[in-house]
RNA sequence: GCGGACGUGGCGGAAUGGCAGACGCGUUGGACUUAGAAUCCAAUGGGAAACCGUGCAAGUUCGAGUCUUGUCGUCCGCACCA
């Protein structure tokens, strides 16, 4: 069969008979399977494209030939840094190089043979998708979970710009690996930290790889503990943050962060200069040198003291780096016995360590840094850890100065990106009137052509005179647009909405429809979203169910991602490792469906692996016997259905084992594992097809459903085969074949028989003996009698249908 | 340092606490061929055998790749978060 061909030929009908989108009007249950959409970056479907979309289509299609109205839309996720960058290089406008990338995508994907429904297609760089994206930042913003603030930003000085998070790879640019440097800019966030809690306790629920959620929770980081309130001997009031409060009595000194809001008023005339120095020198630091835990710890004193309110103890109060003015209060309490970082900052300055915990039946080494009995603490003495922490707390929260506090090490995210190819941000700065959203009436904030978009440390929207001048919404004099434009997770936080009502013009979509959709029952893509993309759908999906815009609380039920398909040599396909596999060439040479097929027999699909093209062979060849088999029992003529005895029983057994397997393991994106049952079911038809005397109708009904079978595995492939032995319609169409529990159960089954745990011999027994006529009836195999004889019998073992354990003393 | 995952033949990889290595690759032998390719058939964890085998060491159990503890190694994520 030459599958190229073919397989054009069954995309045209597919889409000729529009078999593949969502039926509206259908009374089915819905079932909503959505790939993580493209970026549309390079110009080509990748391998691992096709590994993400080929399985997952497999899946989709198995599930609508189980009944399921299934609906697997596609998109492109098309604003975004990589395109601007290939701008900056080449000289082709992101747009340009965006749309013919997007163009040859759709071409490919449409040559996978995948049932995306295209009525449904979104591109987030369109004005009529990414006027939606604005409305969404109007909707927060009016909620207030957006807002703009001064924030330190990540500076590559070598490219002039600002980069994104995730484009800092070890404190370093990506692109140019220059050292990244912070700089202060005015910034729009959103609030997603007023989410932290849900966002936590939402992903027990899940049904997600635990490791993903477990990546999120760690990222969301709560933390328990006590808030502490200081006062200068001045009289200026701040607090600390810790998570044991059991060690307040061995303070021994305060540090603020180097830009903490009082750590300049709290500097004495005489320690002016060297604070002064000291937090200019912070602010020079480098990502890399700032997040180093190495790093030697350095500070500098303020000259003022605080007390501390559980003893009145005066305290020295210092700055340091290694205090984060981001989280917590900026500002912490210093324990050099019992918190490593203090005790090596305390060793440097030469100041007091005093310890206030004891280590339970042992010497205590300093810094001691367990749980333990808590001394020289009023009348807290005595009391250990939790208990000890209670109390405190307790006690704190009498005298007025704070108490228990919870944290998360999530912060806000920022969404401003002085950049080009993005959604400009919809709002006006009026001097008069200051920051006014655009009306929503207005949108989209139409991003302009023509704009020179090589980086100079400006937005390169700021530059072009017709975009930025304007007139106020509100008092109607003249003002400037936002320079900056959204940051591409943005757009993608709610694609996964937009699918199902893409074509609205009038809202993002419609409630009804996203209720009918939504959410997500199975979402598929890579686990380097984990706390970006994943984590911020999940925010937007509870913001907008808090506007009334929809009615569920978590976007996707079930999270599975693909592993990487690694180059040959075991290194991640890039071009300086020189080891990019193109899927082209082998699509080309043994078509879409043998590559799909290969994908997915050859990896565990949750872990990914090397890349090896030993296997594709394999399942070329195995395509090729099914072809010649099933071609081979249709063109009997005869349809007699003797005989009727072992063999043949043992046949419909393995077609049904087949269904019954390959039905759990798509069900479990299992799909090595799927194709390994087909191929036993091949293996068991040649085998009963070999015989001299067969049951031709038996063999034609194994056989068509060996086709069903195989029809989510290689589409095309099916569809040829299902035509050419006489099927009506598409495969698609058929129902997915249903294991018959009759035939599942056999007449017998082999036992193992052990002794002592030793497998001795292996037995066939009839099926239906109880547990203690199979005993018996092990116990009389002569093999056995023998062994047994002159012993007792002291625990018989029967696990029915798989071993006999008898336990000989 | 913290968190998560994983260590199984020559290779990719299977195994609800119950016959380890399904399925496939590779290899070997055979058939068909002038010959090769393709295809088909058979064998294939190690060992002559008793037996031994899931990184290593213990433990629980009638029974452990699977559960528990420790240990070594690999990968991933986070990392001065007080």
């Amino acid at each position: 069969m030459d599958l190229k061909s073919i397989e054009k030929k069954w995309q045209q009908r597919w889409e000729k008979a529009k078999l593949h989108g969502f039926d509206k009007k259908s009374e089915k249950p819905k079932l909503y399977v959505l790939e993580m959409f493209s970026y549309p970056s390079g110009a080509k479907l990748h391998v691992g494209h096709w590994y993400n979309y080929g399985p997952t289509d497999s899946y989709a299609r198995f599930k609508r030939m189980q009944g399921y109205n299934v609906f697997q839309p596609m998109g492109f996720d098309a604003f975004g840094l990589p395109a601007e960058n290939f701008a900056i290089k080449t000289g082709v406008h992101p747009k340009d190089s965006t749309e013919k990338n997007i163009a040859t995508m759709e071409g490919q994907l449409k040559a996978m043979g995948a049932m995306f429904d295209w009525s449904a297609e979104i591109k987030t760089c369109g004005e009529d998708y990414y006027k939606w994206t604005q409305w969404m930042f109007l909707q927060l913003y009016k909620k207030g979970l957006a807002y703009r603030k001064e924030a330190p930003v990540n500076w590559c000085p070598s490219c002039q710009t600002v980069l994104a998070n995730e484009q800092v790879v070890d404190g370093r640019c990506e692109r140019c690996s220059t050292v990244v440097v912070r700089k202060n800019l005015t910034q729009w966030f959103f609030k997603i930290t007023e989410y932290a809690e849900e966002l936590l306790s939402g992903l027990d629920a899940l049904d997600w790889p635990e490791k993903t959620k477990s990546m999120q929770r760690n990222w969301i980081g709560k933390s328990t503990g006590c808030e502490i309130e200081f006062a200068s001997e001045s009289g200026e009031k701040f607090r600390v943050y810790t998570t044991r409060c059991d060690t307040v009595y061995g303070v021994t000194y305060v540090v603020l962060a180097p830009e903490h809001p009082l750590a300049r008023k709290l500097t004495t005339p005489d320690r002016r200069q060297a604070v002064e120095a000291y937090i200019a020198e912070a602010a020079k630091a480098n990502e890399i040198e700032r997040l180093s835990s190495a790093r030697e710890k350095t500070g500098v004193f303020t000259g003022s003291y605080a007390i501390n309110p559980v003893n009145g103890k005066a305290v020295p109060i210092w700055l340091a780096d290694y205090v984060l003015a981001s989280y917590g209060t900026g500002a912490v309490m210093a324990v050099p016995a019992h918190d490593e970082r203090d005790f090596a900052f305390a060793k440097k300055y030469g100041l007091p360590i005093e310890k206030v915990i004891e280590k339970k039946g042992g010497e205590t080494v300093l810094p001691y840094t367990e749980d333990g009995i808590v001394v020289g603490s009023y009348t807290f003495d005595g009391l250990m850890g939790e208990e000890a922490r209670d109390a405190i707390a307790a006690h704190i929260s009498k005298l007025g100065k704070g108490g228990k506090k919870v944290n998360y090490r999530l912060r806000d995210w920022l969404v401003s990106r002085q950049r080009y190819w993005g959604a400009p941000i919809p709002v006006v700065h009026c001097p008069k009137c200051g920051v006014v959203p655009v009306p929503e009436e207005d949108l989209p904030v139409k991003l302009p052509y023509d704009v020179e978009f090589r980086p100079d440390g400006k937005s390169p929207l700021a530059k072009h005179e017709k975009f930025m001048n304007t007139t106020c919404p509100v008092c109607g004099g003249a003002a400037k647009r936002d320079p900056d434009t959204l940051d591409t997770f943005v757009c993608s936080s709610w694609y996964y909405l937009r699918y199902a009502d893409a074509k609205n013009s009038k809202m993002p979509f419609d409630r009804e429809a996203v209720d009918k959709l939504l959410p997500v029952d199975t979402y598929v893509g890579g686990a380097e979203h984990a706390c970006m993309h994943l984590l911020y759908a999940r925010f937007f999906t509870k913001a907008l169910r808090d506007m009334g815009y929809l009615d569920f609380d978590e976007p996707f039920k079930r999270l599975v991602h693909q592993g990487v398909i690694l180059g040959p040599d075991g290194n991640r396909m890039s071009k300086s490792h020189g080891n990019i596999v193109s899927p082209d060439d082998y699509v080309n040479e043994y078509g879409a469906d043998a590559f799909r097929l290969y994908l997915m027999f050859g990896f565990s699909y949750t872990e990914g692996g090397p890349w090896s093209d030993d296997g594709i062979k394999a399942v070329a060849r195995f395509l090729d016997r099914v072809e010649k088999l099933v071609l081979k029992i249709s063109a009997y003529k005869n349809k007699h259905e003797e005989p009727y005895g072992a063999e043949e029983k043992a046949l419909d057994y393995a077609r049904h084992l087949a269904i019954s397997r390959v039905t759990k393991d798509l069900e479990a994106f299992s799909f090595n594992t799927a194709v390994a049952r087909l191929m036993e079911l091949v293996n068991a038809l040649a085998k009963y097809d070999g015989l001299a005397e067969k049951n031709v109708a038996l063999l034609k009904s194994v056989a068509k459903d060996l086709v069903l079978l195989l029809g989510p595995f290689a589409p095309h492939f099916a569809d040829e085969l299902w035509e050419q032995t006489g099927g009506k319609g598409f495969v698609l169409e058929q129902r997915f074949p249903v294991a018959d529990p009759a035939a599942l159960v056999l007449d017998e089954k082999e036992y193992a028989v052990q002794i002592n745990s030793r497998i001795v011999l292996k037995v066939n027994l009839p099926s239906a003996l109880t547990n203690a006529e199979i005993e018996a009836s092990v116990k009389e195999l002569p093999e056995i009698a023998v062994r047994l004889a002159g012993k007792t019998v002291k625990k018989c073992v029967v696990v029915p249908g798989r071993l006999v354990n008898l336990i000989v003393g």
